[in-house]
DNA sequence: TCATGATCGATGCAGTTGCATAGACACAGA
DNA sequence: TCTGTGTCTATGCAACTGCATCGATCATGA
């Protein structure tokens, strides 16, 4: 299947700019990003959320969130809710970097897709890749482990 | 950029699904396949011709020979033009296994895409991908450090 | 022929990922 | 309340990745 094999590639190719750009810049890696900005719009979040928003695997994002609290970039708060659980919150530093890191960001994305597509393309495959990912309405989430990180839900 | 996050996204999501097929198979992970297949198709190839068709690291690709070779699936043959190099070539073992993880590959692949698709949709998905990754005509292939994943070529 | 610079591929080391599992708590039913 | 089952997050360990660099060879041009 073609398309599959292009998946692979056409994403490996652009990720591999994006990230060699803000590593140029010496910002942190790609996922940093994420994280921060997750937090931002949706304001504190728990790790589940965040792994299910940003399709990454539990013991990862657990590892991830464990460095960039010790960067100072995001805290952990606890959760009076559920004391499983905790909150994750971007601290001003985080909010900061991001803005930081945005312009840069936003220059290889548009450098890896923008300037080879178009608005117009650039908006026909967002639909289409969407519909890669999106939840099958009925799907009980459970084709694939626990935890795995695909599994569960909308993200 | 919505296509942007939406290609990080589906091909994580995708390439989860596939990946946990094979192994739910006991079957080696996808880049295995991706040489072997590759191999198949052009006969023996120098480290250098895989890394540009496969989009992979110079560093990475080295030691997954090493790995494949071990396992009885690829051999490196010394190369008498150039005798920095060598030609991978796959084993007998290396085809047998090549065959067997294709059902379960396609299969996956069409869960993660044609089913979610269709055939027409997927193409015009190939045919969007397709132009993130081909390198544009003019391009000296030096944006990026040495040696770095989708450096240098066509691939 | 020799120096210079580029290319091919390997590798030490530190950082990250994946797997399996643990520990703490939540929740439902006996 | 107690017990069993499921959820949330962390973590030990082994495998893999990325970075920097090395050694060997090639290619070019004086």
């Amino acid at each position: 299947m073609l398309a599959w094999s292009r998946l692979i590639r056409a994403q490996r190719a652009a990720l591999c700019v994006v990230e060699q750009a803000l590593k140029a810049e010496g910002l942190p890696p790609l996922e940093w990003y994420d994280v921060l900005w997750e937090l931002e719009r949706a304001g504190p979040l728990r790790p589940r959320d965040l792994q299910e928003r940003l399709l990454l695997a539990q013991y990862n994002l657990s590892r991830l969130l464990d460095r960039m609290a010790e960067a100072g970039l995001v805290e952990r708060r606890s959760c009076s809710s559920d004391r499983r659980g905790q909150f994750i919150a971007a601290t001003k530093d985080g909010l900061k970097l991001r803005r930081r890191i945005w312009p840069v960001y936003a220059r290889a994305i548009e450098a890896a897709i923008g300037a080879r597509l178009g608005e117009a393309d650039a908006e026909a495959l967002a639909t289409l890749l969407g519909r890669l990912y999106e939840t099958t309405p009925a799907a009980p989430a459970a084709s694939v482990p626990r935890g795995s990180p695909a599994s569960s839900g909308r993200a």
